[in-house]
DNA sequence: TTGAAAGCGGTACCAG
DNA sequence: CTGGTACCGCTTTCAA
């Protein structure tokens, strides 16, 4: 634990008995051919017995990148994330780069002090995860400083799911999937129809909550019963108190069926059930959204939508490296199918 | 989208008229007195108007510290270690700190390039929440070099779990985890009980083994029956193999109590007992590891001990902001009880 | 209270 | 192919 000094290129430049600039392009990966072979192989050597590790921070600040892209979640103990976040360094274990990941707990706030601490810290670009949709203005202003991409959420426009926002963004088809829910009910002979939404500040909710009524609206005789609260976290306690509300509507009225925007909501759901002695699927169905690990072991196993969130990753992560390389990525936008899992908590009417 | 380029110190010095000294001095929290009231507005002002942010890289190379804690895990996805970072989040954030998070998926040489990578990024500590008990001289190496702290995992030797490795830890009690496990299986009524054990080199599963090992056999006339086989991966399917095994005993031997040493290998467990057509608990009961999400909606709900994963990151980033000021942590290891979460998969025998 | 200047550890341009 | 040197943006010591 002695001196945490570590060698620097001068020292291994001294004890190759050369200069420095010849040490540090013997030591780069694309400048090495400049250097003759047994001069390199002799900086090479050095740098091995002195244990020498580049210093990254000096060469960050001599070339103006620190090969760094920042992250800012919503929730990082939402398995979801932790996909999304294997598709980025995925990428990013090819280019070289290294993600810093943050985490907002959907709070603006912590957002905006995410924004700033990656931005002091020169991240070469900035994937957003967690964006709110009023929180378009700001990031418009701070992709001054640095590149921002969008993923998962988009920011903008609530009522206009194609509204680009003027920022790169790789997004799950959230309205397609909620319109898949919507038909699968349908099929199945449902007709009084209700949902458990989401935060309606979060794209993710709004849009699925536009997909599935879209879906049941078109249908001649379907209808979307019950009230319009929002679920102010994705929780089993607030899945519960919105689905004991659509419950205790009058029995003609009652939804046979209820999709819940996320599938913690819609075990919520499922408690709010076998309290009102109701069973599911024989009495209401449901679905719910994400595919959470050991969601197909509840009672039922869930029917639900899942994600593409490995290739949402991908995808935004290089659409940061395009930005960061100058290039405009094209398209600005991708957005990538969700599929349905067909399990047991849906039955026939 | 145009000009990237953001504000620099010399930009602010001369919209103020003043001296970059200066300026650095009146924004800086700990030296602001240093200037006259008037200057400092002055300086304030230029900085608000022109967007003024600190280049972190070039302070972390004048003062050779960047703030940065690095945090190696195993699993991004395992609930569990998202608690841990956010412990680790909570008191960096006191202290103005940030954490950068890489994840091993157990792989040994994965594990030494984060080291790598982390020590060229100049991190001022790294917090190792994913050692394998074979990485200890490695790390012992590397801690020469950036201030090391253990998590979750001790490295060293697997026969000893008291035996301090020569590096800060912040541990749970495996060994008592399982004790407790075994107790509660005797206190049942079961005397012949076997375990499915994790990845022989993590002391998780080690540790758990021993405890449990030990307290069954404290017990006169109960046995601990079965194979030493142990699970690659803490998954489904690995738990569901060995448990099969276990099954295929001839019956008098057959376990009526199975302890797994995770949750996911215990989820498998209920799988292979279906599969033999034996029914949770009545014909043989189960305890896992973790407490998992959902893991109280399984069939049945599963008995399992929980870990202090908030508080272990807290520790570690204490362990590890200490040692980055030069301060040796006292005690050079804290060890954190687990608590048993009784459920219904333990019956009375 | 402010200015001047050195320097952290690399990279890259220019000479030779 | 190699050496010299300026400089990235900030902090800090020394002088004034």
């Amino acid at each position: 634990m002695s001196s945490r000094r570590t060698a620097t290129l001068k020292d291994i430049a001294a004890d190759a008995g050369i200069h420095v600039a010849t040490a540090s392009r013997a030591l780069s990966r694309t400048h090495s051919h400049l250097v003759q072979e047994e001069t390199r192989k002799r900086v090479l050597e050095s740098a091995e017995r002195l244990g020498y590790r580049v210093n990254s921070v000096a060469r960050s600040l001599r070339s103006g990148k620190t090969g760094t892209i920042g992250v800012i979640v919503f929730d990082l103990a939402n398995p979801f994330t932790a996909t999304v976040l294997r598709g980025i360094d995925e990428v990013l274990d090819e280019t070289g780069q290294l993600s810093v990941v943050m985490e907002t707990h959907n709070e603006p706030e912590t957002l905006r002090r995410a924004v700033e601490r990656l931005t002091e810290n020169r991240v070469d670009a900035i994937i957003v995860a967690a964006a709110h949709l009023d929180d378009r203005e700001y990031l418009l202003e701070a992709a001054a400083a640095t590149p921002i991409v969008l993923a998962v959420r988009r920011s903008g426009d609530p009522a206009d799911p194609a509204a680009l926002s003027g920022l790169p963004e790789a997004l799950q088809d959230d309205v397609k999937g909620a319109a898949e829910a919507a038909q699968f009910f349908l099929d199945h002979g449902h007709r009084h129809i209700a949902q458990v939404h989401g935060d309606s500040r979060i794209s993710s909710f709004v849009d699925r909550g536009f997909g599935f009524q879209s879906a049941i609206e078109a249908h001649g005789d379907a209808a979307l019963v019950g009230h319009d609260g929002h679920a102010h976290d994705s929780t089993v306690a607030e899945g519960r108190r919105l689905a004991a509300e659509l419950l205790a509507l009058p029995s003609q009225e009652r939804p046979t069926a209820i999709f819940a925007h996320n599938d913690m909501l819609a075990v919520g759901v499922l408690d709010a059930l076998a309290e009102a002695g109701l069973r599911c699927p024989e009495d209401v169905s449901v679905i719910g959204y994400n595919d959470a690990p050991l969601i197909d072991r509840v009672t039922p196993p869930l029917t639900t939508v899942k994600l593409p969130a490995f290739e949402i990753g991908r995808h935004a992560a290089q659409m940061a490296v395009d930005l960061i390389d100058g290039k405009e990525p094209d398209p600005a936008r991708v957005v990538l199918p969700a599929e349905m899992v067909i399990r047991d908590s849906v039955a026939q009417r």
